[in-house]
RNA sequence: CCAGCCGAUUGGACAACCGCUGCUUUGCAAAAAGGGGAGGAAAGUCCGGGCUCCAUAGGGCAAGACGCUAGGUAACGCCUAGGCGGCGUAAGUCGACGGAAAGUGCCACAGAAAAUAUACCGCCUAUCCGAUUUCGCGCAAGCGAUCCGUUAGGUAAGGGUGAAAUGGUGCGGUAAGAGCGCACCGCGCUUUUGGCAACAAAAGUGGCAGGGUAAACCCCGUCUGGAGCAAGACCAAAUAGGAAUGCAUUGGUGUGGCCCGCACUGCAUUCGGGUAGGUUGCUGGAGGCAGUUAGUGAUAACUGUCCUAGAUGAAUGGUUGUCCUCGACAGAACCCGGCUUAUAGAUCGGCUAUCUUU
């Protein structure tokens, strides 16, 4: 049961070009933004949260910061999905990250997370925040 | 022992939990289990190939790359061996290392002169006699030499300039000088010997060509058709732009920088089409490892053995604990061979020089 709860399988992401566009639509999504990364935000035609990346390599010259940014946010969006709303996030990258260490990248990514319940509460499947471990 | 040179290997380890991914097995399916999952540079995209399509890649021009010799290779701008030159005591290491007696261009400043050479100072000879500094002879006039100067000529030995000035040193020679002559060194040419060759050595011969720059144009030799896996092939919603046959041969397009050549396009008739998306190309290969043989070596041949990433918004990870020397540069995207650049440390092998000891 806990495997199925922190499992992070394809449909989880965004996967057509199609469904990347739909999310940078003028006017029609949201933007949250911590140290090194700004996020647009849209509902999701799928009904679960979604994670997408748009990694430039302006920002990030090296393919290895890429790669860092992606594993972490990807770890940190599948121990937190049963918390997130159903939208979809395409994540885009700041130089900053690449000056940053694990920990607070994982930092980072714990308020945007909580930025985006805010943002959506209605969509939150967790309508009583779980605050018991 | 210390100081170096060359080559090679490695690039935190172990455990637990939670994930991702392709393969195999089980299963109708959902899923489960098993074992696999970044690098020496995966990087820069600088060369060379394979593969694919364009015509089967053909002719000419243009353009570009390379440049001591021989070999290796699928090929190379790579590698190996050798030659020559520079550096180092040495092991070694570095070199765009063909041609400047085919032509053109450029060479600041300085200097007389920078290339058909040339005479500024100096040196020497002759001349004019002007002057009379000094000396000799003479009673003197004067004569001879000398000095300062005029004119004509000889002279590249010396000075000065420069990165570079018609080879260097010595002896002879000369009015002074000069390859003017000779010896040795350097250079050119010829022959012989060694070497496949680059080249080296020896002998003879010529008094001796003539600055630098070819990463300036250029000349000589060798090589190169273009585009790239978003190549290309297949299945296929939506929407008509396609295919075959006949006719037409001017223009347009494919074609690469251009020309030739080649293909397609136009109209009629009959059939049918290929954008989103998906599948494939996609990893078994000029493959790795071990051995034997040939070779100085790069490498090749043979035998045995192994299968060792294949993703597609794009996996190969995260957290925690323990230990140590506290972990560098950095992430595959069709695949190989190189080159270049980045890299904390650790380990191994071979070699050189100095000192000490035997």
């Amino acid at each position: 049961m806990r495997a199925v709860a922190f499992s992070y399988p394809r449909s989880y992401r965004i996967t057509r070009a199609s469904e990347f566009q739909r999310v940078f639509e003028r006017g029609l999504h949201r933007r949250i933004s911590v140290i090194g990364l700004l996020v647009r935000v849209r509902e999701s035609t799928s009904g679960r949260a979604r994670l997408g990346f748009a990694l430039s390599k302006r920002s990030l010259k090296r393919a290895v910061d890429r790669n860092r940014v992606k594993r972490l946010t990807r770890e940190s969006f599948r121990l937190h999905y049963s918390q997130l709303p159903a939208v979809d996030f395409v994540i885009l990258s700041q130089a900053e990250v690449a000056g940053l260490d694990n920990t607070a990248i994982l930092l980072q990514l714990d308020l945007l997370w909580q930025q985006a319940i805010r943002l959506y509460p209605k969509l939150s499947p967790a309508a009583v925040p779980s605050q018991a471990d």
